[in-house]
DNA sequence: GGCGGTATCAGGCAAACCCTGATTTTTTAG
DNA sequence: CTAAAAAATCAGGGTTTGCCTGATACCGCC
C-alpha cells in the first residue's frame, strides 16, 4: 500500500467532494484527509503528513496562503499545491513565496491537475500553462525594462503617483473634464495618463480600470 | 437506457468535472452536456433538452439567474436547480421567480445534492437545509414586521432581463460595439438599454455602473 | 550634457455618446 | 379578452470622447 497521500483543503463541501473523487480517481492516490479551512488544513497536515496538500486559497478562519506558511514550515515533506480562481501574477507569487510548489487554476483541465500531482511528486514545481504563459509575459516585460529592484510591476506600484490619482478618479466614475478641471489639467494631459497607464495595467476599458482599482483597494464598490 | 439526463453550468472546468464525478455516482444519472457559461447553458438546454439544470449563480456572459429564466422558458421540462456560494434570501428568492426548482449551497453535503436531483426529479421543490432555516427566520421578520409593498427599487431588480444581461457584460469591459455582436443587437439598441439602465439606477457612467455590478454580485473584480 | 522617465499639451479622425423619435412584441391590468 | 403599459428593437443627427501621433519642458543621473 505505497499510494501517494493526500489532503484536500477547499470551504465547499461539494467541490471538496468532486476533488476528491477526481484525485481518487487517478491511479495511485489517496485522500487521507479534508478540511473545510486554513486553520483545519494546518492541523491535519501537521497530523497526517500528507505527500502533497491540495489547498484553495479564498477560506474563511484562515486563508489557504497563510495556511501554506505554516504548513511549509510545521510539514516540510508535504508539498502544497494551491487551487486557485486567479491568474494574477501576485497571487502565484504569493503562493510561491508561502512554500507552494504548485499552483493550479480552477479552470484548468483534469489533465492538468494530475499533472500537477505528479509533478510535484517528483520534486518539480508546476504552474497552469495559463498562468505560467501569463508570468513569461511578465518576465519578458521586465527583461525588455530591466528592473532594477522594483519587484512587483505587475500592480500599482508600477503607476507613477499621478497615474494613480488619475486612475482612481476614473474609477470613481469622474469623467476625463472633470479630472481635469480638478487637478486644474488640460484634458489632453488627462488622456495621455489614462493611456499610458491602461498601458501598464494591460487594462483597456474603463470597466476594468474599476475593478482593478477595487481589487486592489484604491477605491470601494460602494463609493 | 432512460437515465436522467443532466446539464452542467460552472465556469470553472475543474469544478465542473468534479461536479460531473458526483452526479455520474448517482446511479441512474448522466451528464449530457456542459457549460462554461451563461448563454451556453441556456443553448445546451435548448438543445438537448436535458431532465435538470445544474447552475452555477455567477458565470461570465450571462449570469445563472438570468441563464435560469431563458432555460425556463425555452425548455420548460428542464428542472433547474440553481448553486450558489450565498444563502441571502434574495439570492433564494430571485432563483425561485427565475423559475428554479432547486437551490444547494456550494457547501453543501454530497447527499444533498443527491437529494435535491432526485427531488426534482419527482417534481418537489428542494432547497439546502441552511437556506430553508435561513428563509423561515427571514419569513417570521417580515410576518412581524409587515414589508409595505415597495420591494426594493433601488437594485438589481427594477431592471430587466436584457438590461441586467447588458450591465453585466458593460462590467466586465465590453464596448458597445462587442456588445451588439454578441448579441446581435444593433449598436443603437444596445445605447438604449444602456442608458435606460443607467436612468433607473441613477447612475451616469461606466465605473460607476462597474461598482454597482460588483456590489451586486453581477461581476467579480477578479474577472 | 545627453538619456530615460515624467508631466504637460495639440491636431485630427474614428468611435462612442446622447436626445428624439418610432415600431413591434410581450406583459400587465381592468 | 382587450386595451394600456412596459420592454425590446432600431434610426438619424449633433456633440463629445477616445485614440494615435507627435512635441516640449522638467528632472535626476551616470
Amino acid at each position: 500500500m505505497n499510494e501517494v497521500s493526500v489532503l484536500l483543503a477547499d470551504d465547499h463541501t461539494l467541490v471538496r467532494a468532486g476533488l476528491r473523487t477526481l484525485v481518487e480517481g487517478f491511479a495511485g492516490f489517496r485522500v487521507v484527509a479534508e478540511a473545510g479551512d486554513g486553520r483545519e488544513a494546518v492541523r491535519l497536515a501537521r497530523r497526517w503528513k500528507p505527500q502533497i496538500a491540495l489547498i484553495d486559497i479564498s477560506m474563511p478562519e484562515l486563508n489557504g496562503l497563510d495556511a501554506t506558511a505554516l504548513i511549509a514550515k510545521e510539514a516540510p515533506e508535504t508539498q502544497v499545491i494551491i487551487l486557485s480562481m486567479h491568474l494574477a501574477e501576485n497571487y502565484v507569487l504569493a503562493a510561491l513565496r508561502a512554500g507552494a510548489v504548485g499552483y493550479v487554476v480552477k479552470d484548468a483541465a483534469v489533465t492538468e491537475l494530475e499533472s500537477a500531482l505528479r509533478a510535484v511528486l517528483k520534486g518539480e514545481r508546476w504552474l497552469s500553462p495559463a498562468v505560467s504563459r501569463h508570468l513569461l509575459d511578465e518576465y519578458l516585460r521586465l527583461v525588455r525594462h530591466p528592473p532594477e529592484e522594483t519587484p512587483a510591476p505587475s500592480g500599482l506600484e508600477s503607476l507613477t503617483r499621478r497615474q494613480r490619482e488619475i486612475l482612481q478618479l476614473i474609477a470613481e466614475g469622474c469623467a476625463t473634464r472633470e479630472i481635469a478641471e480638478r487637478l486644474s489639467l488640460s484634458i489632453k494631459t488627462v488622456e495621455t495618463h489614462r493611456s499610458q497607464l491602461m498601458e501598464r495595467l494591460n487594462i483597456r476599458d474603463v470597466a476594468g480600470l474599476t475593478r482593478f482599482a477595487i481589487r486592489v483597494g484604491l477605491v470601494q464598490p460602494e463609493s
